[in-house]
DNA sequence: TAGTGGTCTAGACCACGTC
DNA sequence: ACGTGGTCTAGACCACTAC
């Protein structure tokens, strides 16, 4: 670790942490177990202590390492489980299997939100948000239904938008950066308008994502999405 | 900068990627813009580029901005939208609710890996693997159905293993890190098996969650986990 | 080929929380 | 109280790639 090949360039701190993790796995250091610190590192690795640092982050960020002040590191004991999902643009995620990709706007409205959805997302009952339901094609097979609804507040010249011809994620991807954004899936089974929009039999299990933005000043956008029976959505990696 | 509040302390780093996400999010720069290189920012906010650099790579994991060598910074186009989650261990998650947590282990025994499931991890057709089938209760009401299969060559002891005394789960994440891990969401209608085991009428749509870990040797284990109905997976935050 | 981000270093100060 | 991690700085060299 004296010296770095030219040509081969595999960042410092990502080598300690490869070598770190090694360890880890090898039982080497067992869980629980304290680690040398940073400074001691730093000599061990021909390295500095910032470098030492940004490795060590990098796996405690992976729930492999439980790091305090004064009381230094150890291997965590229950290795937090994390995984991280990208949320695909679905018209991209259609073109890449590569099919064609399509979608028709069922309904585009002002209308009220419906109360559990208002307590939800922390809005006054009764206020009037834009409803907009649309189904997403790949080849003309279905793929998502959309059930959105738009603070209208929250965007500028949203009410001259017809998503008819502009994709609304898309649209609100780029006209609505956010600052925070809660998702969650669950199953759901399909009701008669899921059916009846996906082209699927009733009861047929469904994976739904249901994904709320905000920004400073309050909720932006809220939208169920049901996934048509065999969507899985899996860790990038 | 020429001081820090005492007690204040909000490192620079996040203060300046807060400054940046303010700016994108206020319209102030637009989507594909380029905004000023690190070393001009640094003189803005009295930083060292160093500081700089960690405040815009944070923005750049979270997806809003896009960096280039040469080519500097940009705001994303589309920003990516990623989404973290913690996968529970499901006894904590269910003594958190107040519950009192219990499990079931159905059968243990070392049996052939299916064909499709053998060929989903990669081991030649045939390999016996430790299979386990195990339920999770949380006071009494049925949580979670396991269906698990353990490679006996991945750690040293496991023959040995009881696992009506001892959570799979956990004691498999105290004896077997894992290098790598694959984390998938699916829905799928109960089966005859599901719905016995679960106690829910056949046909109720489930959450599915299928999870296989590695290390550098080949697969650990392979699970697939139904959950109860109204089982909602969302991001920690 | 030159501008920009990627990374490292050596040193420093500080906050936190265990001892 | 003091050891440990958290963070910042100023400077440096390098890799990539748009120009």
């Amino acid at each position: 670790m004296t010296d770095r090949q030219p040509g081969l360039t595999s960042p410092k701190a990502q080598l300690i942490a490869g070598e770190v993790r090694r360890r880890i796995v090898g039982r080497e250091w067992q869980q629980g177990e304290r680690i040398p610190d940073e400074a001691e590192l730093a000599v061990e690795f021909g390295a500095a202590r910032a470098t030492v640092n940004k490795a060590l982050q990098l796996l405690a960020d992976e729930g492999l390492l439980d790091r305090k002040r004064r009381a230094g590191t150890r291997v965590a004991v229950n290795p937090a489980r994390k995984a991280v999902f990208t949320i695909p643009i679905i018209r991209e995620q259609i073109e890449r299997a590569g099919m064609e990709y399509s979608h028709r706007v069922i309904a585009q409205r002002r209308s009220p939100v419906p109360d559990p959805t208002a307590a939800r997302i922390g809005v006054p009952a009764g206020r009037e948000f834009i409803h907009l339901r649309a189904v997403h094609y790949g080849d003309d097979r279905a793929f998502q239904f959309e059930d959105r609804w738009i603070n209208p507040d929250s965007v500028p010249g949203l009410d001259k938008v017809d998503f008819r011809h502009q994709n609304a994620n898309e649209w609100l991807v780029r006209n609505a950066p956010y600052l925070r954004a809660d998702i969650a899936f669950s199953a759901e089974n399909a009701d008669a308008r899921d059916a009846r929009l996906l082209h699927i039999p009733k009861g047929q299990a469904l994976l739904i994502l249901h994904r709320t933005t905000w920004n400073d000043t309050g909720p932006i956008t809220t939208v169920r999405i049901a996934c048509h029976p065999g969507y899985v959505m899996s860790t990038t990696n």
